[in-house]
DNA sequence: CGTTTTTGACCTGCGC
DNA sequence: GCGCAGGTCAAAAACG
């Protein structure tokens, strides 16, 4: 039994994949480590545009992906301005997926929409989202991405402080490994339990 | 009827 | 101090 962490137990529709542009090797070998999928070897990266640098990571793999504990620095200059006023333990992640819709990165955590605003420069407003746990303070911000209308940021700050409502179980007996290499992670493929292991 | 979303108002940090 | 931009609040509306 593999146990790959909670991605997306609620798949809709994300284009037709959760796909990434370009390559960065350290940061997609970190995620896959933290994934334990072994030999095989999907492809994902972020965009060379974003220089997505790889800036802390620390214990050992959590429940979901979105809230593992790789953290990402947009490699901008004024982004990094922006983000001065977290606070340098602040556990930012930021995932990028190909989405026609404008939906939420489905994590399996339950969320509470709380606000929405319009950013200078992208047409696409900003939603604001919090974890729907009552002492959990975990946050994610929603945006398209300006440059690649086609994608959307998904930014978690903060790491749950609960395990997550749903957790993926994938059982590799009947499960095709090397059909990630498009990182397609459709509900079928997976089976769902609302308890640990 | 409880939970979530919507949306305008309010708050805060920053540059000038 | 002022204005702008981003982030949050909270009451009302919508939803299931």
């Amino acid at each position: 039994m593999i146990y790959p962490s909670n991605i997306n137990p609620d798949f809709t529709d994300f284009g037709e994949t959760f796909k990434f542009d370009d390559y960065d090797d350290d940061a997609f070998q970190m995620i896959m480590e933290g994934i334990n999928l072994g030999d095989h070897s999907p492809t994902l990266s972020w965009t060379s545009s974003e220089k997505l640098l790889a800036t802390e990571v620390a214990s050992p793999f959590q429940t979901s992906l979105a809230t593992s504990p790789i953290s990402f620095e947009i490699g901008d200059k004024d982004e990094k301005k922006k983000r001065k006023r977290h606070k340098d333990d602040q556990v930012i992640h930021v995932f990028k997926t190909k989405s026609v819709k404008e939906i939420a990165l489905d994590d399996g955590y339950k969320w509470r929409k709380y606000g929405k605003k319009p950013i200078r420069g992208n047409p696409f407003p900003r939603h604001y989202h919090k974890c729907s746990n009552p002492n959990c303070i975990v946050k994610k911000k929603i945006e398209r991405d300006t440059s690649n209308p086609e994608y959307v940021l998904t930014t978690y700050e903060g790491r749950h402080n609960h395990p997550s409502p749903s957790v993926v179980y994938c059982d590799s007996d009947d499960f095709d490994l090397t059909s990630l290499n498009t990182l397609s992670f459709q509900t079928r493929t997976y089976s769902y339990s609302h308890s640990a292991p």
